[in-house]
DNA sequence: CTGAAAGCGCTAACAG
DNA sequence: CTGTTAGCGCTTTCAG
């Protein structure tokens, strides 16, 4: 089906010289003469040679590949990690392999599986938010491949990360409802085991203590991140007795729901409730009232994830070094009452 | 780095029996005996043997990679159609790799060049907005290597392609704005170039003339699909003397900026002007009032783009065959005014 | 039934 | 200064 594209042979043979003198001639050895090295290169780029990687790949043992698994593939702040780790890789002349786990444990261990099979070098991954157990992982280390994870993260002993600081971030969330006005502050969390999970959980908590407010467990709900739970988490909010008057998400798909849901209900964003979200869509900007949210760093996390991907190719056995960014708030409509402004 | 796999050589030697003996063993030949094929396996299996696709990549040339090259990553009608792809992809043994030519004429041919160089088997592919010049699509038929096309196409007689029936959905458009007592219609369109600018007008102008209307230039705009470039477009509709009182756009991203710049105008969606989009993003439902939009098949739209693929890799020189998908009009609340609901 | 050898494209050590 | 050879992992004749 395919050509078969030029090789050294046929540019030596073509040349009158061997194979070997043509590599060395290609990459400016010493040993060849200058005349030589000049009609070597000229035929090559004449002929549009370029060498193969599959037979590179095999003597030196290297594919030059990164497989880079993600939760899903539709969220802008995934496609936007990846646009980081790709500009970085180019830049080290690796590729990409992208594969989504779609949030599910089983389609991550598989993606892992077929990944090596395929031999890429190593692996940057956001652990999908079923993930409770880390054999893959581990699999992954034991054979000595590079591993990094951002966003979400485990096994952080063993495993580079990136993260951004996701506990100041919502701690400062809970300070900016209470400037506002609110008391009664609910955070609606992804599962439990994902870090985010917790690390926001945490910030929430304790910017709850600095505003003197007491926590009321009823005000905090778990969802598994999918438009559909994050309304019932929502309905179960508004049926409280005495409603939240602020609700954060753990993401702006789950508050885009949640804005849904409240809407639904009559309720007046940001006059009766106000609202925050997490990791700033695209589309935050367009729905209305205008979403605030947190922003990530999304092209440095990317960039950072392949830059400690490459200390671990090119140090062996360096020790894990983490990376936090931070992220900050951009206040929108959603979350300041018009009175006020 | 990388521990070294486990290799024919190290089963053979293990077994005391030659390399061949084992590969033979490990494909059922039926030359070697049936006690010999099972111990094979069983080691196989127990050491994790599985073959380098390097090796097999400079044995076979096939390289079992397809290169996949997409305007932007960050828009859901990509990754829906990219999901599509792999799905395929992955039924064929293949992997995909991604490249955004984020609407560059430069990058795309960057990313041909750099995929061809990684030895990509044959690439599927949607246009960049601002391709004009085909020559390095060209190159990779030259190469006599497998491409199609999805969405956006061209070269249409020498390439496969896939479409959405682009003419009936925007004629579709126009009747619909037609029914809810639009006259002024306006449609906000990408470059020129563009295989789907083309026929969105062609079904607009074919709309108008079915349902009575002239064509007026002035409710013609062109945009390069950007949000700001979106806006102005807007901004000069929504200045003429007579402003439409209808507006569709190339697609969502586009509609959703429109959106903000009439609102910003005070002027009342659906009451006062009519509003469709095209490609139905996540967001359509998000948005107030929800956005009236044209489904794509996405998935469907890479599975096909797969599925062509595959026939040019197992068929050689079979012609170009293309298929056209259907879609279908969502109706929500931007494009009915509600005094008529 | 099984092994040896060649070759896919390339580099590097070893000879001239 | 240049050529020969071996080997990366695998399949496929060709010999036994």
């Amino acid at each position: 089906m395919v050509k078969r594209r030029i090789s050294l042979k046929d540019i030596a043979r073509e040349l009158g010289v061997s194979i070997s003198t043509v590599s060395r001639g290609l990459r400016d050895h010493p040993d060849i003469s200058g005349e030589l090295i000049v009609r070597i290169k000229e035929l090559a780029r004449l002929r549009r040679y370029t060498p193969n990687p599959m037979a590179m790949g095999l003597l030196k043992q290297r594919t030059r590949m990164i497989g880079v698994i993600i939760p899903d593939l539709l969220t802008h702040f995934f496609s936007s990690v990846i646009s980081g780790i790709e500009e970085v890789a180019k830049e080290h002349g690796y590729f990409v392999i992208i594969s989504s786990s779609n949030e599910s444990y089983q389609k991550e261990c598989e993606n892992i599986e077929n990944l090596m099979k395929a031999r890429v070098e190593g692996f940057i991954v956001c652990v999908s938010q079923e993930t409770r157990d880390y054999s893959h992982f581990e699999q992954i280390i034991d054979a000595e491949m590079p591993l990094v994870f951002f966003d979400r993260v485990c096994l952080k002993d063993k495993v580079p990360t990136v993260t951004v600081d996701n506990f100041t971030a919502s701690r400062l969330i809970t300070h900016h409802f209470h400037e506002n006005g609110a008391r009664r502050i609910a955070y609606i969390s992804g599962p439990e085991q994902l870090s985010i999970s917790e690390e926001r959980k945490a910030g929430y908590l304790s910017g709850l203590r600095e505003c003197g407010l007491k926590f009321r467990p009823e005000y905090f709900e778990e969802c598994d991140l999918s438009p559909s739970s994050a309304t019932m988490a929502t309905q179960r909010l508004l049926g409280l007795g005495s409603p939240p008057d602020a609700i954060f998400g753990i993401n702006d798909t789950v508050v885009f729901a949640v804005m849904k849901e409240i809407r639904k209900s009559g309720i007046a964003i940001p006059d009766d409730i106000l609202l925050v979200g997490f990791t700033d869509e695209f589309h935050a900007t367009v729905v209305e009232p205008t979403l605030t949210s947190v922003i990530h760093p999304t092209h440095e996390m990317g960039q950072v994830a392949a830059g400690l991907f490459f200390e671990l190719v090119e140090n062996v056995g360096i020790r894990p070094r983490s990376v936090q960014l931070e992220t900050s708030l951009v206040v929108r409509n959603s979350s300041v009452k018009k009175s006020k402004t």
